[in-house]
DNA sequence: CCTTAAGTGGACATCGTGTCCGGTTCGCCA
DNA sequence: TGGCGAACCGGACACGATGTCCACTTAAGG
């Protein structure tokens, strides 16, 4: 069980967490920084969160898992029921939507590899994996993170800020993608 | 013009570079640790180098540049010639090539996106663009880092180590990427 | 209350980065 | 060959971030 103090602390720390990496970007973002920001010391900090990645992972839990949820449980495309390509397509729709908000949070806090480290990607691997299963891709095995990489997030900001593309226009490319693999067996 | 010494200095730099990140890997390698094998002055190595990355991309500037020519000029289907998604298949390969020698060279050297900022990048994202275009392709802009993602080099890492990924499983699956966005235009 | 264990916070040691400047060496030209 | 200017060299330095450690505080239960 968790003391009061201690809850207080951690909501405190989310919420610095969230605002200085939305102000200044969350590579700009120094543990010392949130840890003034939130009032508690290094110490407290990193008791809980052992690097950024770990606030991050924090932050966007309560997002991944509504998608998760959704993936498993909601409506056809998104949900079972529909045909593969289909709802591969509307898992990238989703996904896009899930990094236009959330994609600066990310970048950054995911040092190095982090990024298929985190749970979620276990999860999208596996869903995109039994996706292609539906649609007897043969050796979907190595299809699965070729099919996955786009959404890096460091790929997705590169194309929204650096190429100056519209979440619309990349969620078409990811459509036809998706249609492309898996429509045309 | 180049000074004797000069010279000298940035030859021992690069050779004592691409051993250290052949034995350590390139994140856990320091500019001092460069330095240092390389018999010179931290000063001397940051005249030249900025950072890492600089030194990696001078260590991949040859091989990307012979690359480079043989899709330009080279023989069908990388060079010239071929239909684009023969083209395109041919291009994955090489870079699965490419990525088998030196992404242990690349990762970590790249901090963040730099990867994107790049000559090479510019160079691979054009002729991609431009096999989009020849296959008539709508809306190319978004699709072309789409389809380069999967060349990211922790993505071809993870595949191949965490994922226990031959280099051929993988080029198996960037070919069936290619013909199904440009084979069934 | 009082005890106990978890929680707290800031000081500390360490490491990597990037800069700066006095001394040295090179290459040209007389 | 000898001298000169400029480019080059290299280590010392200051700074910033990381992660650890420990003495103190506070919460919760008996």
């Amino acid at each position: 069980m968790e003391r009061a103090d201690a809850a207080r602390n951690r909501a405190r720390i989310l919420e610095a967490a969230a605002r200085l990496f939305a102000e200044k970007g969350a590579p700009n973002v120094t543990m010392d920084d949130i840890a003034r920001a939130a009032g508690v010391g290094r110490g407290t900090l990193y008791r809980r969160y052992p690097d950024r990645a770990a606030i991050a992972v924090a932050l966007l839990d309560e997002h991944e898992r509504a998608l998760q949820e959704r993936l498993l449980r909601g409506e056809p495309p998104l949900g079972p029921g529909a045909p593969p390509a289909e709802r591969l397509a509307a898992f990238y729709a989703a996904m896009v939507g899930l990094l236009e908000d959330h994609a600066h949070l990310v970048l950054g806090a995911e040092t190095g590899r982090s990024r298929f480290e985190v749970g979620a990607y276990g999860f999208w691997r596996a869903h995109v994996r039994a996706l292609l299963a539906a649609a007897s891709v043969p050796e979907p095995e190595a299809l699965v993170d070729v099919l996955l990489a786009p959404l890096d997030p460091e790929v997705y900001l590169f194309q929204r800020r650096d190429r100056g593309l519209g979440p619309e226009q990349i969620t078409a490319a990811l459509t036809r993608l998706a249609a492309g693999v898996l429509g045309a067996g």
